[in-house]
DNA sequence: TTGTAGGCGTTATCAT
DNA sequence: ATGATAACGCCTACAA
């Protein structure tokens, strides 16, 4: 007998089923001392552990929340991971880690698999895409498991009423622009994440308005798209340098497009921040190793994936959409310096 | 009704329950085609999606694959989590990614756990400790999959008789070594990870053996440990440079390790390649993106974790055990430079 | 305080 | 080729 279960803890007991199930789940259902101890002591002696498909099936849904990524092996994901999957183990607890590879359908598709594994909820952890036949897809997911009493929680704006956890995107955009500003700069470059997702277009947003505040904007923003990697920071800055080099700082969307822009103004014959200054927004767990340590805007992503479990686990007793703002804090490193 | 249970989809075709059940789990059991296109019909009317849990309570195990590791925000593990998860979805399965924070009690905790969700396989992603205690209860664990017909499998040594699939991390550090020799090296220091897990004691190993064969250990091995991480390496160095600063080249353990090393370096005025060499094992999608773009070991970690994948899932027809070694290939980039 | 009965959704076995 | 029945392990009434 390799698969223990209740009624095998039950015989060894000398109790019925419905007592070890009561003990076992601490039901509030009353168990007699004597009798708490035979179960519990049945229970160790054979090592038993309620089956997790049982209960879900029983109750409808199962005891797992899913994280929508979409690239794992992108710290910024991986740090949102660590936070979800922790904060579930606390729960005791397993989360599924679905991964797009950015591409919509895969997102959609994931959605469709996990309804099918009745997860008790839904972390969104990339920023919605402008696309609508995606946001019609999405709204429909997160209506299904409304209905049902689950919920659907996402990182990043998406487009849609549902629930939130996460930072103030376009004030983000504006804080590490107006610091550059402060620090002297007029002549700053902003290299953006995709322009089909919301995040990043709200960070440039952030830009925009803080370059037109200070009257920095006479209709030539210097502005480059990636794909928020390391590489497509390296290879915007290439284009910009190509068409547009006078900039003095340049404003990334994030970490990654940093790492990407000191390569590529390395390769040119750049220092940072001697001949140009480079901020961003994230402050991923290396941003402080980075070969010139990178000044950033704290974003923090592990507490918004925990976070967003607690609202999933408490989705029994709170039926209300959340709308979390957590706020953001600059990391003054190295590689800003002030223009006379 | 929200949720769509196969007796519905059964009265809207017309048809029994077990008949229904024959047509969407391909059974081998014959169905009329007039029958199947009823229940196709209904299926995709009904939008039906079998209910995992039930499906996995039938069977006793459930369809879903788990990978238990130290840091998910480290690229390292997210390479292989990419590897796991892109591959089960292949299966049209989910994963649990378990996250230890390098703790060997959680990653026994998870074992129970993931035990009790009766998943179909588990991957370790990290390298096996020497800890004792925790060799006893990897090992039991194993045999309790092992028993039910499912399997664990590693991708780095454990110390222990299992399914590997996995790089040859001896050889990896001989590789790495013998480059920085050939190219006129023979003051080469190593950045090791952890001095208890397996995996950095064979790459260690390898850099030991390269030296000695080449007569360039006269016992004076410049060797320190870290944790894998960009700060471990800064710290490494930092440390290396204090005691014995008069080494030209530098084997890393890893890439993390490497970027610490590069950081470090450059805070003492050091150069790379110009005054000293760099050299590790990893290859992670940033290598080539890195300040100077790093000359590295490529281990195919997307490779192995989608090949345990697909072990785990073969594992019904396949009850031998897997020692499947990865080959690695060596990514000359520009951290390395010839000495005359 | 304890036990009995029923059902969650699925599939395997046996009959028709 | 199709259907009735039972069983997987658990929990929630309800009964004693």
């Amino acid at each position: 007998m390799i698969r223990v279960s209740i009624e095998d803890v039950a015989a060894k007991a000398g109790v019925s089923v419905p007592t070890v199930s009561r003990v076992i789940s601490h039901s509030s259902h009353p168990v007699s001392d004597t009798t708490r101890q035979k179960v519990l002591q049945a229970v160790a002696a054979l090592d038993y552990r309620p089956d997790i498909s049982a209960q879900g099936l029983r109750s409808s849904f199962t005891n797992i929340v899913a994280l929508i990524t979409r690239d794992i092996s992108d710290p910024y994901f991986g740090e949102i991971a660590r936070g979800v999957t922790e904060t579930a183990n606390k729960y005791g607890i397993l989360s599924f880690v679905c991964n797009t590879g950015r591409n919509p359908e895969n997102e959609i598709e994931y959605h469709e698999l996990l309804w099918q594994y009745r997860v008790k909820g839904i972390i969104l952890g990339g920023g919605g895409l402008t696309l609508d036949s995606y946001k019609k897809e999405l709204s429909s997911q997160v209506e299904r498991y409304r209905k049902n009493g689950n919920k659907v929680v996402a990182l990043a704006p998406q487009g849609l009423d549902m629930d939130y956890v996460m930072i103030d995107n376009r004030a983000a955009g504006e804080c590490i622009t107006n610091y550059l500003i402060q620090k002297g700069h007029e002549k700053i470059a902003y290299i953006s994440g995709p322009q089909n997702v919301y995040t990043a277009l709200e960070r440039l947003e952030g830009y925009r308005l803080a370059m037109g505040r200070h009257g920095l904007d006479n209709g030539d923003l210097m502005i480059a798209y990636s794909d928020n990697s390391w590489k497509g920071g390296y290879e915007a800055v290439k284009a910009l340098l190509e068409c547009s080099p006078e900039f003095t700082g340049i404003c990334c969307g994030n970490d990654n497009i940093a790492m990407g822009v000191f390569r590529a103004l390395k390769e040119h014959g750049l220092t940072v921040p001697g001949n140009v200054s480079v901020i961003s927004i994230g402050d991923l767990p290396n941003a402080s190793y980075a070969d010139t340590p990178l000044t950033t805007l704290r974003v923090p992503l592990y507490e918004l994936g925990s976070k967003a479990v607690e609202i999933i686990m408490g989705s029994d007793t709170n039926k209300y959409n959340a709308n979390i703002i957590f706020r953001t804090a600059l990391r003054e490193r190295d590689s800003v310096s002030r223009l006379k």
